[in-house]
DNA sequence: GAAATAAAAGAGTTTTTTATCTTTTATTAA
DNA sequence: TTAATAAAAGATAAAAAACTCTTTTATTTC
């Protein structure tokens, strides 16, 4: 088990090469996203309807159409991303999956996960999708194998 | 999603439930650890037994019998039943399920994640096993709920 | 050695996740 | 206003995870 489900890992290597394919204005396809980021064209395709429905990218329909994200949508952080596709279980479960685990209840893991899902959280929050497009520019990260 | 499968975590749930009810001696059968950690019985058994054939867990057949650890499985930490389970992925994998990413071929989040997926590694590297029996005969750490 | 006990093993079912294929709708441009 | 383009939507399908039920095997006790 990954920590994000595959769902979650597609929308965010997409939303990151969406981000930094139309940088400089225009859209870009599903095809070409999908391949892209090594992802199932359709697959992604629903992927993008739910995150499009959500407004966390824009997307055009038609000739010169595509996916594209705006001004506000660039400025987001990944959390949101995550959020939408996962949830906030990452944020905030319980690691051995108990319903009520807490402070005044918590679980044998409880204390030393905490952190650790804050930790999760904290670099989500602070990680604006579009601060990733210089290193994707510059090729020094990857979004496929 | 959850860090671990469901799977994982009755199991991990199961074992400290298992080494604190048989600490003194004795063996403890599959209904009373499912009620315990709140799991499906049957379910359960079949963790437990892949558990068992791994040297994770000791059980005995025949009236009497039931699950117990011994001496060096109380020993063991967290991060063996986790690994029996899940795998190593939660401590090597990708965050973005990239096979290749590493640190010549680094996903945007990498270098983050690779933080968090070792301070998780360390965290169940030393929890023994055996170490929460304390807190859980005190009632102070629960299992189920 | 027969009866009772309890885990192991086998054989499913259900649900969720992941993935594919087809049809529809919106947009553009000739 | 027709043809081409590209996303949206709908309908399935395949695979994996989670869960259930039944039969078998090993052990103990009488």
């Amino acid at each position: 088990m990954g920590v994000f489900s595959k769902t979650c890992e597609y929308g965010i290597r997409a939303v990151l090469f969406i981000a930094h394919k139309t940088a400089s204005g225009g859209r870009v396809g599903i095809k070409e996203i999908a391949t892209g980021i090594d992802s199932p064209e359709h697959f992604l395709a629903k992927i993008l309807q739910d995150l499009s429905r959500k407004g966390l990218v824009q997307s055009a329909k038609g000739p010169n159409g595509g996916f594209y994200l705006d001004g506000k949508a660039l400025r987001r952080p990944l959390s949101e991303v995550v959020e939408a596709i996962d949830g906030d279980g990452l944020f905030t479960g319980c690691a051995l999956g108990l319903k009520q685990c807490s402070e005044i209840n918590p679980c044998p893991l409880h204390n030393q996960f905490k952190l650790i899902r804050t930790e999760i959280q904290d670099l989500l929050q602070n990680a604006e999708i579009g601060t990733f497009n210089n290193e994707l520019a510059l090729g020094i990260r990857s979004l496929k194998r």
